[in-house]
RNA sequence: GGUGCGUUAGUUCAGCUGGUUAGAAUACGUGCCUGUCACGCACGGGGUCAGGGGUUCGAGUCCCCUACGCACCGCCA
């Protein structure tokens, strides 16, 4: 036994005990005569003392200490003559009869502490010293214990975790997949799974009535602070159900996961926002609800003003930023500069004050009487202080640049508090997405969401105004979860590929293993997927899912610490029938 | 594919309109110190100013290119 105790665990109860504690030197200081040792393993800190009547065995190990040394140390628990109320171990210490220098350790590139000094890239290279501080290890510890709460509430539900296959074939619809060559297969690839949509499909019609799995995923797309090329899913399916049980099952599930995790009680049953709701009252299929500030359609009471800006829209749209009317000049500057940069993409921004007295003022009183401008605050529900800001364009792009705008309006207000959580279930999704580009429609969810019943008749005559089963988890304007009621009939799937511009031979090609499993009795199912990640980081207050992956990538996909993705040998590619291009 | 910001000591950063030998904190090393816990005090070592090119009498500082990092847009059914 390399020891009896952790190093979090000595309390004032156990002064007298004879102990032997193992773990890194957090920190050593010397006062001549006597040396004080911070032991640290990752339940937390012990203070050792070694004095001039400790054993020369002890004395002498103390002097050579470094930062990160793995030691032994046994001794008495004594209670110290100056306690330390910020430790929870603070009011006892261990007295060295033997100190033992397991290994010894080269002085980390950044300090090992709650915070530390090191910047991101060096502490990727080195993440399994970045892994050894506090922060992280409490991460780590959140995932597990979220893992566990999913495995143990789906496992009451009666779900079965059942593993799917990581080599699978390609798919070219939606992200770009990781591929893997074939040896045995000359000039053959497999894919990695975007997610095990198909598969889980498959294991319903096998008669799995309730499945989900913890699963890893991979999509090989560029990379942001919220996503991952490889990222893991919590992957659930379930037959002879419709959208309201699926939601009903996994609003309780959530609900659960904010109790047993964050100790967090939903009474409530969490709100349902069909789309075009989110879309028109937050700019968004993923509002943030911790605050308010939702948007007006004002299109009607800007039109006719002689004020071109507005004439020329197709849409106006604005909220009012709550207590913002004292905002000066430069602020509002500001918040213009905000929307005019690239990333929002708007031209302008119109602003109207309401003092508190109720006054108004705007960067628009050539072309709005005081009347109209008051008509514009009514509708907008402005109150005295209230500072309304709009835009105008095309009505969803307005949106869009609108919610970029409210979002960062929270920021600034201090409104996007990391404590406190607004989940919801956005609905009624639209089954296609027009896209100019390659003029033709995408699935909004993917190719096997069911179109709404009373939405089929419209299927081919204008496929824009179907609406999907499909549903989002969203909490704090992050898409946590989605899904949707599958299609279970193969002739409605078929028609449905038609509709996405897959030729019959293209579909059989690339789904007609699911297809053919229709055929062999298919139960009604559908499911959803949440995003593991983003939970555990929407959980943990963090705005990176980096922080709750122990081994991530970087921005451009690599592994620093591994230096992966690198070239490999020759005979490697030989064995698999490949031969490199020089990139341009 | 694109935009923005960044790269100076082991680390985190400062370094103004270009001007002597590039600084601070921390870490590290040595010595002193019997109650520290951000220990204290003294001394010390430590720099390819990311790389390359240009402008200039003179570049860490200005310009261009490249590399790398971060955030974002596109992309992510």
């Amino acid at each position: 036994m390399y020891r009896s105790h952790t190093c979090g665990e000595l309390r004032i109860e156990n002064v007298g005990q004879s102990v032997t504690l193992a773990g890194w030197v957090q920190k050593v200081r010397n006062l001549g005569a006597m040396t004080f040792i911070d032991l640290r393993d990752r339940y937390g800190i012990t203070q050792i003392v070694v004095e001039e009547n400790s054993p020369e065995q002890a004395r002498e190990a103390a002097q050579k200490l470094g930062r990160e040394f793995v030691l032994q140390v046994t001794g008495n628990v004594i209670e110290r003559s100056s306690k330390n109320p910020k430790m929870p171990t603070g009011d006892i210490e261990v007295a060295a009869q033997e100190v033992k220098i397991l290994n010894e350790a080269q002085t980390p590139p950044f300090t090992i502490e709650e915070n530390s000094d090191g910047g991101d890239d060096l502490r990727m290279k080195y993440r399994y010293l970045d892994l050894r501080r506090p922060p992280l290890q409490r991460n780590m510890e959140l995932r597990h214990r979220m893992a566990i709460a999913i495995r143990t509430f789906l496992d009451k539900e009666g779900f079965l975790e059942i593993e799917t296959p990581y080599l699978v074939g390609s798919t070219p619809e939606g992200a770009r997949d990781f591929v893997v060559p074939s040896r045995m297969n000359p000039n053959q690839f497999y894919a990695l799974p975007q997610s095990p949509q198909t598969l889980k499909q498959l294991l319903m019609v096998a008669g799995y009535d309730r499945y989900f799995q913890i699963v890893r995923c991979f999509r090989d797309e560029d990379l942001r602070a919220d996503r991952q090329p490889e990222f893991t899913q919590i992957d659930c399916e379930m037959s002879f159900v419709e959208q309201e049980d699926v939601l009903e099952i996994f609003e309780g599930w959530a609900k659960y996961m904010f109790k047993d995790v964050m100790n967090i009680e939903f009474n409530e049953p969490f709100q349902r926002m069909p789309w075009i709701e989110a879309m028109e009252k937050y700019g968004s299929d993923k509002p943030d609800l911790r605050f308010g500030m939702e948007f007006h359609d004002i299109t009607d009471l800007a039109h006719g003003h002689s004020f071109p800006v507005f004439d020329d829209a197709e849409y106006v749209v604005g909220f009012a930023a709550t207590g913002c009317a004292g905002y000066t000049r430069k602020q509002i500057d500001a918040l213009t500069d905000y929307v005019k940069r690239p990333q929002v993409g708007a031209k302008g921004l119109v602003w109207i004050r309401m003092d508190e007295q109720g006054n108004l003022k705007s960067s628009i009183d050539k072309f709005f009487s005081p009347e109209d401008l008051q008509a514009i605050a009514e509708r907008m529900e402005a109150k005295p202080g209230d500072l309304m800001l709009v835009l105008c364009g095309k009505k969803f792009k307005a949106l869009t640049q609108l919610c970029a705008l409210r979002l960062h309006v929270g920021e600034l207000l201090g409104l996007r508090d990391p404590k406190k959580f607004a989940p919801l279930w956005i609905v009624d999704f639209p089954m296609f997405e027009w896209d100019d580009e390659t003029e033709r429609y995408y699935a909004m969810h993917h190719p096997f969401t069911s179109p709404k019943p009373e939405d089929v008749q419209y299927l081919e005559s204008d496929p824009g105004r179907v609406r999907a089963n499909a549903y989002d988890f969203v909490c704090n304007g992050t898409e946590i979860g989605g899904g949707s009621i599958r299609i279970h009939d193969a002739q409605l799937q078929a028609l449905i590929f038609k509709i996405l511009g897959f030729t019959p031979e293209k579909a059989e090609e690339q789904f007609g293993f699911l297809m053919n499993a229709f055929k062999f009795g298919a139960p009604p199912h559908g499911g959803l997927a949440f995003g593991f990640d983003r939970l555990c980081s929407l959980f943990g207050g963090s705005e990176s899912i980096r922080d709750y992956i122990a081994f991530p990538k970087n921005n451009a996909g690599r592994d620093v610490m591994l230096d992966a993705p690198s070239v490999i040998d020759q005979s490697q590619l030989d064995e698999l029938y490949l031969s490199l291009v020089k990139p341009e």
